[in-house]
DNA sequence: TTGAAAGCGCTAACAC
DNA sequence: GTGTTAGCGCTTTCAA
């Protein structure tokens, strides 16, 4: 059977579709008696308004486009949940998709999104600062958000965290515990200007510290082969004692790893993650890690789009706060390493920040 | 700057918008000369097509609505992805809605996803044999799959694991590990259908082997508050010596709670979740659980889906394999428990059925 | 308060 | 191989 149209119940309620469309929208001046009839109609026929007819005329779709780079990852989930909880109040449905971290998928999605001709949009993209599709955005004056990637001179709307400050506030807190010899585990940094952001704060402060330049490992987002990489930093001389992890599950890996190798979590190495995924407080060892409020941000992100498509105009970067929750898999640098040269490390004081402030 | 069309396109190129859909459509029976001129005019134009235009016209929206209770639950996060990764083969993409367990925002937001026109439905419902909205879905002949829900009587395609199996196997190996008095923690039972066949199976295989009654406490999928239930439970007499979770975010805080009521797992109590979320090998201690295979069975929903919408008639359940993971949350029945009835308990054997055979 | 009619952007007959 | 045209379902002037 047919799917009913407005016409349909203009003829069952014996009106014009003028007036069927005047009472789907709530709209005044229809005589009560009339609406009644429609809508006696409309539940006759289990009439159910054709969006795609209305989007076409009214050149608004009431849909926000989603692009993130995987769901398997708790941080970009919650998020998501988050934004579906904060587009609810305005009426918007999420059109989702997932790049995978992979730089053509991402244009590729936001492509077949704007085909749909989503409201607006709300999107991590690897690098907020060099992207030809947030170009064309921008170019194209379609309405966006990004959600994660940093604040910068490129002056995208974004909500996000200091990962800059995040990524120091990890090296004086490493610095306090008496680590001197640091090192970074992280995703392909052109794939991610978070993790640059977070390896940059992390590497300045060391520098800061009068520490050695941060070890560096980079490795693919998604099934990253951390056994040989891990085995051959515990193999050179003078290992790490402390590892920043760009991501939390590449912190949990990172563990797992580990302790396959037989290098002891805090004991020989502390590692400390990023995002402060739900579940951390509850792995062996507990996880160290900088907590960014995930929900939030996407709620947020929600919020300042939909400001936006009501009529305001480029809304400002939204910086949340961070903390650093500490967990069992941080300690302090061991005394006697697997090179003995921590004797020679002499006591260092940092700045104590903790939190930063939005 | 309005947005460009067809007309726009067609009037650069000099040709008819006949002819712009040809091309867009990479339709035959086009000359290669004014094919080039089209893709000319697009590339100057910066044309997109309207997928809402076309919609209307095609009466297909290439749209799959997706509908799960929550992504902060990871297994059903890593579902969607693979429901993501299943329907971009078809060029389709996701519209995404969640009902946070709550059966009225299910019927709402289903309602949502149809006037969108969507082309199908993946969805994991409350109970997918008592649901007006599938009822209507089923007279209105819109096609969906259900990922999760339990194959039965309503005959409603679906894709999932033999829950009651599960819950069957769950209980044998109890026994087996000596266990006399078991528990159950689980969701509110009517607002999971998972939750009610996991429960089915899991009693009748203690009643088969001739245990008590298991214990059962329901307590809500969101914020459940387990400290008093559990507190309440081990100040009971004979408290169980296992725990069976109907999924594991449940048994993740079940086991957090009882550490902090200082109950030892699995010295005093075993807990065995449901589900295999990734991160559950990493959790301390490891978590007993029920693996299924969730980006497959995501992947197999839209499989199934795009079948049906490619004109294959109604398509059958599908019944993916599950199997027991064991993890250091699950150990032997203490010899001397809390009560000390345990010296009583005659030793048991049960089949070997450790995975379903689909 | 209600109706008639135009038209949003596209595709698909059908004609040439 | 290409153009003309009707019309998908809806909203929205404009008239009555």
């Amino acid at each position: 059977m047919r799917r009913a149209t407005a016409r349909d119940v203009a003829e069952t309620a014996g009106v014009s579709v003028a007036t069927v469309s005047r009472v789907i929208n709530a709209a005044t001046g229809v005589n009560p008696e009339t609406a009644a009839k429609v809508h006696a109609a409309i539940a006759e026929l289990g009439y159910r308004p054709n969006g795609v007819g209305r989007s076409l005329k009214t050149a608004s779709s009431r849909l926000i486009g989603v692009l993130i780079p995987t769901l398997s990852n708790p941080v970009f989930a919650e998020a998501v949940d988050g934004i579906a909880e904060g587009v609810a109040d305005g009426g918007y449905s999420l059109l989702f998709a997932a790049s995978d971290y992979r730089r053509e998928a991402e244009s590729r999605s936001i492509e077949t999104l704007l085909r749909y001709r989503v409201d607006g949009l709300i999107l991590t993209v690897a690098d907020a600062a060099d992207s030809r599709i947030l170009d064309l955005l921008d170019t194209a004056e379609i309405p966006y958000v990004l959600a994660y990637n940093p604040a910068g001179a490129h002056r995208r709307p974004t909500v996000t965290v200091d990962n800059r400050a995040a990524g120091a506030l990890v090296a004086n807190r490493l610095v306090e515990l008496g680590h001197r010899r640091l090192g970074m585990i992280a995703g392909r940094l052109p794939d991610s200007d978070r993790a640059r952001a977070r390896h940059q704060g992390f590497a300045e402060a060391a520098a800061a510290a009068g520490l050695p330049l941060p070890l560096l490992a980079e490795v693919p987002f998604t099934r990253p082969e951390l056994e040989p990489v891990l085995a051959g930093i515990f193999a050179a001389p003078d290992p790490p004692t402390a590892l920043f992890c760009s991501n939390d599950m590449l912190a949990i890996a990172t563990i797992g790893v580990l302790t396959g190798l037989g290098i002891a979590v805090p004991g020989e190495v502390s590692v400390v993650g990023f995002d402060g995924i739900a579940i951390g407080t509850h792995l062996h060892p507990t996880l160290a890690t900088v907590v960014q409020p995930s929900r939030e941000l996407g709620r947020t992100a929600a919020r300042q789009l939909l400001r936006r498509l009501g009529g305001e105009a480029a809304v400002a970067p939204v910086i949340l706060p961070h903390a650093l929750r500490h967990g069992a898999s941080l300690g302090p640098a061991p005394k006697s390493g697997r090179s003995g040269a921590s004797a020679s490390v002499p006591p260092v004081s940092s700045p104590e920040i903790r939190t930063s402030t939005p």
